[in-house]
RNA sequence: GCCGAUGUAGUUCAAUGGUAGAACGGGGGACUCAUAAGCCUCAAAAAAUGGUUCAAUUCCAUUCAUCGGCACCA
């Protein structure tokens, strides 16, 4: 049985900053791509940048850039986040970095399409828009304020026809609820599962999968109609399978999506129905196999559930505060001080507080003081046995209970202080050094567990630990300056 | 409007049909290995109303408040 595991993010949609959610999810999914590499498993980790799409063109348009230009910059923007996010080449990890406007996914895409075409899955029809005189431009409805244009609230909107491909979603139904049946951890947390249940149970529509090209010409050309591209759909949501080598490399993709047992996806909530239902009919569609997990994070709102926003000036910028406070400091955070599945309102202070009262003051001290002392009493490292890492920590992160697993280290890290406090080895040493040495040699042990708990959440700073007791030295600067 | 969820110390969370736990923050104390850190200790909480029950924070109903979804926005 060969050991590999395969998961992925969503990929962002580049119109914008990195923001929290963005680094909860990258951070999350590489926990977990650590977490199953240190148990043993070949891990395949995937992230990237969906690059097309209306907006992205008329946000290069604006900066008088190609879409060309101006997504490269924000696809190097976002590898640079994922450094400073501490998603770095890991041994036994391969990373890979997806655009959808890589050449290799452009055909991939089109291959999935031919495949759900032949399938009988896909036809044309028409689509109605709804369209304002007033703007000279399409609406959507949540663009609309009352059914009208929120602009020219006092105009009509004209109906117009456009011919569309449509993908037969409403066939689905039925194989979606057997695939949901027979797979009851398919969605984490399981509120979601139920959400997206009660989605599919009340019936399904299909959705429209390209649009004209006249309008939008940045996309993916549906194969054999050059004048319609492919709407986000069957272009973004491809990349999971585009990124393991389908339909190129067969051996590639079946290493990572067939003897997985299929990719785990992390996604926000906002993803729920395109990851598990309209994804899923996809694969169903095009007869290849299903995803494993899809694990549903919850948003980062601003103080009181507000929403994060420019305008209420209540944003956290990720790549700000990992130059204030480091890459380990901000995966702590996201992992620990954020809840695994529900909206958590976070703000700068909120961070400063948690920085200060558990790293600095907690898992920083802890350090100094265990190796100081043993630096000073014991004559050579200590010898640290196998395994020390309780099950609980692995039972926990197997059902992407991170959250909790992080608290488990930090109980850790409590017990060792009352310890120290409780048999006073810097004081026993001076009056029966054998038995001081022995609670150091523990204390030692204790710490090094801590640093491979670390491991999979805090990669720098889990080597830093391991680091200093295999020398036996105290650090020469303490690890988590306190800040205020 | 419909569907779903939530409402517990100042804050962020937890457990529970029978003394409501913790963390941060606040007050006090003894100590010194350590980053004015750590340890001990104190104060501090169930949205409202009604019901079921010997007993309700927990179950049910209603109200109020907040959040999410109600599809072509990526």
């Amino acid at each position: 049985m060969p050991k590999n595991f395969y998961i992925t993010t969503t990929l962002p949609y580049v119109n914008a900053e990195a923001h929290m959610g963005h680094a909860l999810e990258i951070v999350r999914a590489d926990v977990i791509a650590r977490y199953k590499k240190l148990i043993g498993f070949e891990v395949f980790f995937n992230t990237g940048t969906d690059e097309h799409g209306q907006k992205i063109y008329q946000k290069a348009l604006e900066n008088k850039q190609t879409p060309e230009a101006y997504t490269a910059f924000y696809a190097e923007k976002f590898q640079d986040l994922l450094k400073l996010l501490g998603v770095v080449e890991t041994e036994g990890i391969t990373r890979n970095f997806i655009r959808t406007t890589d050449a290799s996914h452009v055909k991939s895409a089109q291959a999935f399409w031919q495949l759900c075409d032949k399938n009988g899955f896909i036809y044309k029809k028409n689509y109605q828009i709804k369209y304002c005189v007033g703007c000279e431009l399409e609406k959507t409805d949540s663009d609309l304020v009352n059914g009208c244009c929120p602009d020219h609230p006092n105009r009509e909107l004209e109906i117009r026809d456009e011919e569309n491909y449509f993908f037969k979603f409403s066939e689905f139904q039925k194989p979606l609820l057997a695939f949901y049946d027979k797979n009851p951890d398919f969605v984490a947390p399981n509120f979601r599962f139920k959400e997206i249940r009660n989605f599919v149970e009340a019936g399904l529509s299909d959705f429209s999968i390209s649009r004209l090209k006249a309008k939008m010409p940045w996309g993916i050309e549906v194969p054999n109609d050059s004048t319609q591209v492919m709407y986000v759909w069957f272009d973004a949501l491809v990349n999971y399978i585009s990124a393991i080598g389908w339909p190129a490399d067969l051996e590639k993709f079946t290493k990572w999506q067939v003897e997985t047992g299929g990719m785990v996806q992390y996604c926000g909530k906002d993803n729920l129905r395109q990851q598990t239902a309209m994804w899923q009919s996809m694969l169903l569609a095009a007869g290849l196999p299903n995803s494993k997990t899809v694990v549903i994070d919850g948003f980062v709102t601003g103080a009181g559930g507000i929403k994060m926003s420019k305008s209420m000036g209540n944003g956290i910028n990720p790549v700000d505060h990992i130059g204030v406070y480091g890459t380990d400091a901000m995966r702590y955070y996201v992992t620990r001080e954020l809840s695994s599945f529900e909206d958590t309102a976070m703000t700068a202070e909120m961070f400063k507080e948690a920085y200060n009262a558990n790293l600095a003051n907690g898992l920083g001290n802890l350090i100094s003081r265990v190796m100081k002392m043993a630096e000073t009493n014991l004559s050579e490292p200590v010898t640290v046995p196998e395994k020390t890492i309780p099950q609980e920590f692995f039972d926990l992160l197997e059902k992407f209970e991170i959250q909790k697993a992080t608290d488990l280290i930090w109980q850790k890290i409590a017990e060792a202080d009352k310890m120290i406090q409780e048999t006073q080895p810097f004081k026993l040493v001076k009056t029966d050094k054998e038995k001081g040495v022995e609670i150091i040699k523990d204390l030692v042990t204790r710490l090094y567990t801590i640093g491979r708990m670390l491991n999979p959440i805090m990669p720098e700073t889990s080597k830093k630990i391991k680091d200093l007791v295999k020398a036996n030295k105290s650090p020469a600067a303490p690890l988590f300056l306190r800040k205020d």
